[in-house]
RNA sequence: GCCCCUAUCGUCUAGCGGCUAGGACAGCGGCUUCUCAAGCCGUUAACCGGGGUUCGAUUCCCCGUGGGGGCACCA
């Protein structure tokens, strides 16, 4: 067996997407599992649409997913590493004219209308093409055939010449993708379904080029949430872009772990699996062959899970990178004690690191929202304002030092009248946090001391 | 229109001829009397249709239908 190569090779020509991102893990994780060789090559041969800031975003996204590439161009235009470069399209030209001089030389391909064309072998006859309205030229062929590793045999007629390189000049993608597979030695090319019908010429410029074609592995597409309407994900669709998780701080091992689960899955129930856990399972054949509806929901969640189980320092170093791009983030993590307990007080109840801000406004500032609905709710309920009235009277010879001793305060203040600790838990957390919602109220009370608690019940009391 | 791929709960999926069709997310209900978006427990919900093959089809084959993709001098 050859060593095991592949390649993820996107366009430098738009915002970097969750299918691209899928591709990419696919090839990365096959392989890690092989011990292969994962290479990346930038298709910049649309000069009109290629941009620095995309290629840029490329490696973001990547180096941001923890995919590493062995072979490939270096980020800030650092060289490379490899020994099959150049590894962007733009600079290999010479490679993609050497080829095409064979191809001209062993009369496989011929110039028409200014450009370059690879000629099918076989009888030719003319046929009106009802689709493109036009007369075409049909060449009689034998199908191709395909040996997927995914689909299993698949087999398709290619019966028309096609351009490989413009009249402007320029190769096309089908032509310059075989020969760069070609000269990088790719071994398997696992690359999404929307290619499959793109394999027939493909398969018929390697024999053209006299090259045996590679494996072939064509995974299926992510498609839009019902919700969100029909046909595979766009990259206006929401949550399409890698660009958007790593903005709203998700944890990139949950996309990573919850891409990998679409179109794959281990041979038993896990859903949540360490990477190194996948990439020992990982193998081509188990991947689905049925097109995956993206579901933000189960991401999110599976975001959560990763996040509940962050050790505390990790959460930590999150929290700061979260609230560092925030107009707050300097005055709120001031006093890093205080900003240490509260983050970790959160932890457990947070499922986004970006919900923090939203979650903890009643920690940093006086002024914080009330809810009106909750209020409602809280109030609606027994008699909250004799109970507000007892706790500030009781507050004062209340021990503040630990959740424990809160909690027997309020509970000896309840037992007294016959009443249990939730009784004063719902009016106590809204009047100091303006929400019916939140971590332990104990925890809330210990962290914001004892003086802030009674001037925000009184408060609360006085505007009532 | 032509070609290719595909088809199990709303969604991701397990199942590879005989199963009470399993799990997860979402939903719903309950518990946790310290709330809740967390946790725990429970629960609703699926084999697209029609023909075959077979003692027996969710499973194999064919035909429909649905879904997806492709049919450029884009990638």
């Amino acid at each position: 067996m050859p060593p095991v190569r592949v390649r993820f090779a996107p366009s430098p020509t738009g915002f970097f997407h969750i299918g691209s991102a899928r591709t990419a893990l696919f090839n990365w994780l096959y392989a890690r599992h092989t011990g292969g060789t994962f290479i990346l090559r930038i298709e910049d041969t649309d000069q009109a649409r290629n941009s620095e800031q995309f290629l840029q975003l490329i490696y973001d996204s990547l180096t941001w997913l923890g995919l590493d590439w062995d072979e490939g161009p270096n980020p800030n235009g650092l060289g490379e590493r490899g020994n099959f470069g150049p590894y962007r399209q733009s600079q290999r030209a010479a490679i993609y004219q050497k080829y095409k001089q064979q191809l001209l030389d062993s009369g496989r391909a011929y110039e028409k209308d200014g450009a370059v064309w690879f000629k099918l072998l076989g009888e030719r006859y003319k046929v009106f093409d009802d689709h493109r309205k036009k007369e075409v030229e049909k060449v009689k062929t034998a199908p191709v055939v395909i040996h997927d590793r995914i689909r299993g045999r698949v087999e398709r007629q290619e019966d028309e010449d096609f351009v490989i390189f413009r009249s402007d000049g320029n190769p096309v993608f089908h032509f310059v993708n075989v020969v760069d597979d070609i000269e990088m030695k790719v071994s398997h090319i696992i690359r999404g379904e929307d290619h499959l019908s793109n394999t027939s010429k493909h398969v018929r410029l390697y024999e053209g080029i006299g090259v045996t074609p590679p494996v072939f592995a064509h995974i299926p597409l992510i498609l839009k949430a019902p919700e969100m309407g029909q046909g595979k994900m766009s990259k206006r669709d929401k949550g399409a872009l890698i660009e958007e998780y790593q903005q709203r701080h998700f944890l990139p091992g949950a996309l990573v772990n919850y891409l990998s689960l679409l179109g794959w899955n281990p041979d038993d129930d896990r859903e949540k699996l360490p990477l190194a856990e996948i990439v020992k399972l990982f193998d081509l054949p188990a991947v689905n062959q049925s097109n995956a509806k993206f579901d933000g929901r189960k991401l999110a969640n599976m975001n959560m899970t990763y996040l509940l189980e962050q050790p505390a320092d990790r959460f930590l170093a999150l929290a700061r990178a979260y609230f560092s791009g925030r107009p707050n983030g300097p005055a709120v993590m001031a006093n890093a004690a205080y900003f240490r307990e509260i983050m970790l007080l959160v932890q457990p109840k947070i499922k986004s690191v970006d919900d923090l801000g939203a979650y903890t406004v009643y920690f940093f500032t006086e002024d914080f929202p009330l809810d009106a609905k909750a209020k409602e709710k809280v109030m609606a309920k027994g008699d909250p304002k004799a109970r507000l009235a007892e706790l500030i009277e009781a507050i004062s010879a209340m021990d503040f030092s630990s959740d424990a001793a809160i909690e027997a305060g309020i509970k000896s203040l309840a037992e007294g009248r016959g009443l249990g600790f939730g009784d004063y838990q719902a009016v106590a957390r809204l009047a100091v946090t303006g929400t019916n919602t939140g971590p332990n109220i104990t925890g809330i009370f210990r962290v914001l001391g004892k003086e802030r608690v009674a001037q925000r019940l009184q408060k609360f009391q006085a505007e009532t």
